[in-house]
RNA sequence: GGCGAUGUAGCUCAGUUGGUCAGAGCAAGCGGCUCAUAUCCGCUGUGUCCGGGGUUCAAGUCCCUGCAUCGCCA
């Protein structure tokens, strides 16, 4: 049997894992988890992506060195996967040794090979910085519509494409200076030379359809020249016999794959050649986002060939994730970072809703919490575990933990259970994990009909052994879900395997002559989705702005004299009442009591839809104003409230609970 | 703007090469069981298959077009 080397694509280091991440790490953890469970030779490896101009200026904000912020990363990341029980072969660091070597060797067999070019261009400097500006790093006015504060790349107005050069008014975003102009030489793979190549090796099936099509697509349209380099500083690795010019980090990042598999080979035992060299007799699968395909299936492929290596044999490409059916996003609590699920939820019932939802197709999947949490309670806990919780609980109390013996061909169930098993493998051959979990349910579906309608607490009083072997067939039908469920849902296949007093479960237990060695009644073996724990991780996810986070303004109002500041009397006061105004969809009407009771209209309720979370909260009132005649009442007073442009993020301001009513604000 | 994807019951989705294809699960209502994690089983509705054209004896299923949503644009 051949060797497989599968790999996710590499995190980057600059920030946390997240759920948008899991999905494909899931995704690849099922595939490594079912090959090794058919007792296939799969090494399963990633890596952090570490190098790049955004780590060196985020360290740089830190305050600390960029190997220590990678550092850092490395450790949040190999905890958080952990966590969801990815089970990693090796996963190491795009800033390794290992790296910059395999780094050198594949940039020097390109050079030698003639595919380098050499090219000056102007680009924009900044003085203030002392570096060269990447496309996002300046911003400036659209040269095409005119929209002032766009990106380098692209108009977000107007959807133009175009070169940071062409930008009016440029500003770098970190100093927000000008920049200049100024040349810089750097190098180029000419990746028109590869063009033949590429188009042969993907058509020998890469990639799903869809995406062979957008390659197509790019290939047919000519291909750009690669800028491979970047000058100095840049935290990356320098290119041998260029001084002052380092490799971009899209060139050693996938090379990381290589490095990753040396580490894992010299740690093992074994030659990281045997899974890359041009003759290796291996499998090698990456998955990767549809928002990385233009580097997985052109410059990667491309880079490996003019090396003299091999070239992948598939590309796994899946969408990517949205939440509540929109773009996850910081401020909705709709980006929810890995550690914050595992908190709250247990990571099977994310991986079986990933793995009931990927079909092995790049569409992009929605994580629904709502239906998260009844598909979940409803699919696996109430019809899978439940099942295995009262087959198990029912042999050990009535039968001692040993059903008898059956013939499967008397229960059609068994022809079920093992076309389910076939079908289940077959899907998960071909990563479509969502036909695998159907199969699966439906199967445990019938499973119950079957236990439910044979009855053994009733068969029991009159004929033991009847019953005896309807709980043995059932016993060995709630196994075999588990077994098939492994790959997908390892802490439940776990917790049974304990119950079912193995080691860990595999396929050998779906046979309808296996017995359990020492069956006991388990516990809890995974409990139902508290709808409330959702809720929480979302809270938990709201973005709550740092203290960097300012706005620059601009012009602030007219100088005061103190006198005239003096003459505000704040008062902190108590909400006792709050009432929205009919008629009035931006106003609320409050009694407040700030020394005495008063009667105050805010326009606030944009920020409160449910007016009565007020009521006994502390605000700050202008209590020596003048009454105000409204049309829906007098306004005795008025609250201070926060807000930013547009009203973005209007607040009352709340003094502690601990301050009474009555006492002063200065 | 260019390229691409998706659009089937309230929700999540199945529907192979065009011919009982209008389906499943969940949710809702009613009934049953009690071994089981208030779980399990049975019964009961629902749909301009995004709109509009076209090809065909026959179209969710093929072609054209429009709309909506989403992704990518190195």
């Amino acid at each position: 049997m051949s060797k497989i080397l599968l790999t996710s694509a590499l995190p980057y280091a600059n920030g946390s894992i997240h759920l948008g991440h899991m999905v494909e790490h899931v995704q690849s953890d099922i595939f490594a988890r079912f090959k090794r469970s058919m007792g296939a030779d799969i090494l399963f490896v990633c890596a952090d992506d570490t190098h790049g101009t955004a780590i060196e200026l985020r360290a740089e904000t830190l305050g600390i060195t960029p190997e220590e912020l990678i550092a850092a990363a490395l450790e949040e990341h190999t905890a958080d996967f952990r966590g969801f029980r990815i089970d990693f072969d090796e996963y190491y660091t795009t800033h390794s040794p290992e790296n910059q070597a395999l780094s050198a060797m594949v940039y020097e067999r390109l050079r030698d090979g003639g595919h380098i070019v050499r090219r000056t261009t102007q680009q924009l400097y900044s003085a203030a910085l002392g570096r060269f500006l990447s496309d996002r790093m300046v911003k400036g006015t659209c040269p095409k519509c005119g929209t002032a504060d766009q990106y380098g790349d692209v108009c977000e107005s107007c959807g133009s494409t175009y070169d940071p050069t062409e930008l009016i008014a440029p500003y770098d975003i970190h100093t927000k200076t000008a920049p200049e102009l100024r040349e810089t030489e750097n190098l180029y793979v000419r990746l028109t030379d590869f063009a033949p190549l590429l188009r042969e090796w993907m058509e020998t099936g890469v990639g799903q359809e869809p995406i062979r099509n957008f390659v197509r697509g790019w290939l047919d349209g000519g291909l750009d020249d690669w800028c491979i380099t970047r000058a100095a500083p840049y935290f990356g690795f320098p290119v041998p016999g260029e001084p002052d010019k380092y490799f971009y980090v899209w060139l050693d990042a996938p090379i990381g794959y290589i490095a990753a598999t040396q580490h894992a080979c010299e740690r093992r035992g074994g030659d990281w050649r045997d899974f890359w060299s041009a003759d290796a007799d291996a499998e090698i699968h990456h998955n990767i986002g549809k928002d990385i395909v233009y580097f997985h299936t052109l410059f990667w492929p491309a880079m490996l060939h003019a090396a003299g290596l091999r070239k992948p044999s598939q590309i796994h490409v899946h969408g990517m994730l949205t939440v509540n059916g929109r773009k996850m996003s910081k401020s909705r609590g709709t980006f929810v970072n890995a550690r914050t699920y595992l908190e709250h939820l247990d990571p099977d019932y994310l991986r079986y809703y990933y793995a009931a939802k990927l079909g092995g197709t790049a569409e992009d999947i929605d994580l629904n919490t709502e239906d998260f949490v009844l598909r979940v309670n409803a699919e696996l806990v109430n019809n899978v575990v439940n099942l295995c919780s009262r087959v198990t609980k029912f042999c050990v109390s009535r039968f001692g933990g040993h059903p008898g013996d059956f013939d499967p061909a008397d229960y059609p169930l068994c022809a079920t259970i093992a076309a389910a098993m076939e079908q289940a493998k077959a899907a998960y051959e071909a990563w479509d994990t969502r036909s695998a979990i159907r199969a699966i349910v439906e199967a445990g579906n019938e499973a119950n009909v079957f236990f439910q309608d044979a009855a053994p607490w009733v068969l029991v009083k009159e004929d033991e052994a009847a019953a005896r072997r309807v709980c043995a067939v059932a016993l060995h039908a709630a196994t075999s879900l588990v077994v098939a469920l492994a790959p997908v849902t390892p802490g439940l296949a776990d917790r049974l395997a304990a119950a079912l007093g193995v080691e860990k479960l595999g396929w050998d237990a779906t046979a309808p002559g296996w017995r359990p060695p020492a069956l006991t009644a388990p516990d809890r073996l995974l409990d139902r989705i508290d709808p409330a724990a959702t809720e929480a991780m979302m809270a938990a996810s709201v973005e709550t702005p740092t203290r960097t986070d300012v706005l620059d303004v601009e012009s602030f109002s007219d100088l005061i004299p103190f006198d005239t500041f003096a003459a505000v009397d704040l008062r902190v006061g108590v909400v006792d009442e709050a009432h929205t105004v009919e008629g009035a969809d931006k106003l609320l009407r409050l009694i407040v009591h700030c020394g005495k009771q008063i009667q105050v209209f805010a326009g606030v309720r944009k920020a409160y839809p449910d007016p009565s979370v007020l009521v006994g909260r502390r605000v700050v009132v202008v209590a020596n104003l003048q009454p105000r005649k409204m049309r829906f009442g007098t306004s005795e007073g008025m609250l201070l409230a926060t807000s930013g442009p547009d009203d973005v993020g209007l607040q009352l301001v709340h003094p502690d609970p601990s301050t009474l009513g009555g006492w002063t604000v200065r």
